[in-house]
DNA sequence: ACACAATTGTTGTCGTCAACAACGAAATTG
DNA sequence: CAATTTCGTTGTTGACGACAACAATTGTGT
C-alpha cells in the first residue's frame, strides 16, 4: 500500500524507496484545513507580538485586558472574563500581576460587595498608549505579509466568523 | 480621569457612574488586531475539531501527524517535526501514544542507525480514512459559518501568509 | 422572614502545549 | 583519530484552557 508512493518516487527519478526528498514533504489534505493553517499563523503572530512587546514585558492576554479595562472602566471581573473568553480563574492571577505592576487596580464595588470594579491606574493609562503604539507596529509586520487589502480581508473574515 | 466615562454614562442616561451596560462591552482597538481575532477563531475551531473527533479520541496534532506520515511513509522524526512546526521533544510522546494504539510504528533506519522511519500500521491506514471523513465533517461546520466562498478566501489568505 | 439557589472572586488541580537544556548513540567533518 | 553535529529521548519550565470547590454576598420563592 506504500507502493503508490514508492512508484511515484521512482517515476520522479528518486533513488530511494519510500524516503522523502529533503525539502518536499507532502502535507496531504492538511493545507485544506482551516484549523491547521490558522494554528500556524496564530503561532507566528503571537511570537511576533511577544517579540515586538518584549521590551515592555506584556503578553497578548495582558494587552487585551488592559485595552478592555481602559475602554470600560468599572467593569467587573466576570464581565471582562466572558468578554475576552478568558476563564475567571485565569483572570485572577493575570490581574494580580497587572496590579503588582501598578497598571490596574481592583476597587470594591459599592453596589455589590462581592464584585470588584476594574480600573487602570494613571500609570496604566499612560502605559497603554505606549502599548498600543507597539501593537500597531506588530500589526505592521502582519500587513507586510498580506498587504493592506489582504489584512483587511482577513480581519473581515475573522470578524464574520465570530459574529455568526 | 474616569470623569469622562462617568459623564458619558450620565449623558447617555445611565444611572451608575462608570458601570458598563450588560451586553455591550467596548473592545476598543482589539477587533482590529488580527492576533486577537485569530486566537478566538482558532480556539473555536480546535474545540469543534476535538468535539467532532471525540468518538475516535484524536486531537488536532495527532491528526496532522497521521496525515503527513500517511502521505510520506519512511519520514524520519526530525523532518516530520520541522514540517509540522512541532518540537522534536513533543513528537516523541505523541508518537509513543500513536504507537501504543497500533496506528503508527517506528522502524529503525538501515542507512542511519540514529533515526527511525515512520510508517502507519495497516490499522492506522484504515483508521486515517475514517479520520479524514470526520475532519471533513468538521470542516463543514466551518463552512457553515463562512459559506463556501468565505472558507476558500480564508484558506487562500492563510496559505498566502505562511508562504510569504 | 427564612431557607435555598445563584453569583463573584478566589484557590487549587489537571492536562495540553511551546520552549529550552541536556544527554547517549551514531554519523559527519577536519 | 579527534572534534563537531545530528537524532531521538528525557526532563523541566511557564503559559494556557478547563474544571471543581469554597466563602462571602446577593437574589428568589414561599
Amino acid at each position: 500500500m506504500n507502493d503508490r508512493a514508492g512508484q511515484a518516487a521512482i517515476l520522479e527519478g528518486e533513488a530511494t524507496r519510500d524516503a522523502v526528498e529533503p525539502g518536499r514533504v507532502d502535507l496531504d489534505v492538511l493545507d485544506d484545513h482551516v484549523g491547521y493553517l490558522i494554528r500556524r499563523v496564530q503561532l507566528w503572530i503571537f511570537q511576533d507580538f511577544e517579540r515586538t512587546l518584549a521590551s515592555v514585558d506584556i503578553r497578548p492576554a495582558e494587552y487585551s485586558v488592559l485595552c478592555v479595562v481602559g475602554a470600560n472602566p468599572g467593569l467587573p471581573q466576570t464581565k471582562l472574563a466572558e468578554t475576552l473568553g478568558i476563564e475567571r480563574a485565569r483572570l485572577v492571577r493575570l490581574l494580580d500581576r497587572l496590579e503588582a505592576r501598578n497598571l490596574a487596580k481592583r476597587v470594591p464595588s459599592a453596589s455589590d460587595r462581592r464584585s470588584h470594579e476594574l480600573h487602570l491606574t494613571r500609570e496604566g493609562e499612560a502605559f497603554l498608549v505606549q502599548l498600543k503604539a507597539l501593537a500597531r507596529e506588530h500589526e505592521g509586520h502582519v500587513e507586510q505579509r498580506l498587504g493592506a487589502k489582504g489584512r483587511r480581508d482577513l480581519l473581515a473574515l475573522l470578524q464574520r466568523f465570530l459574529a455568526a
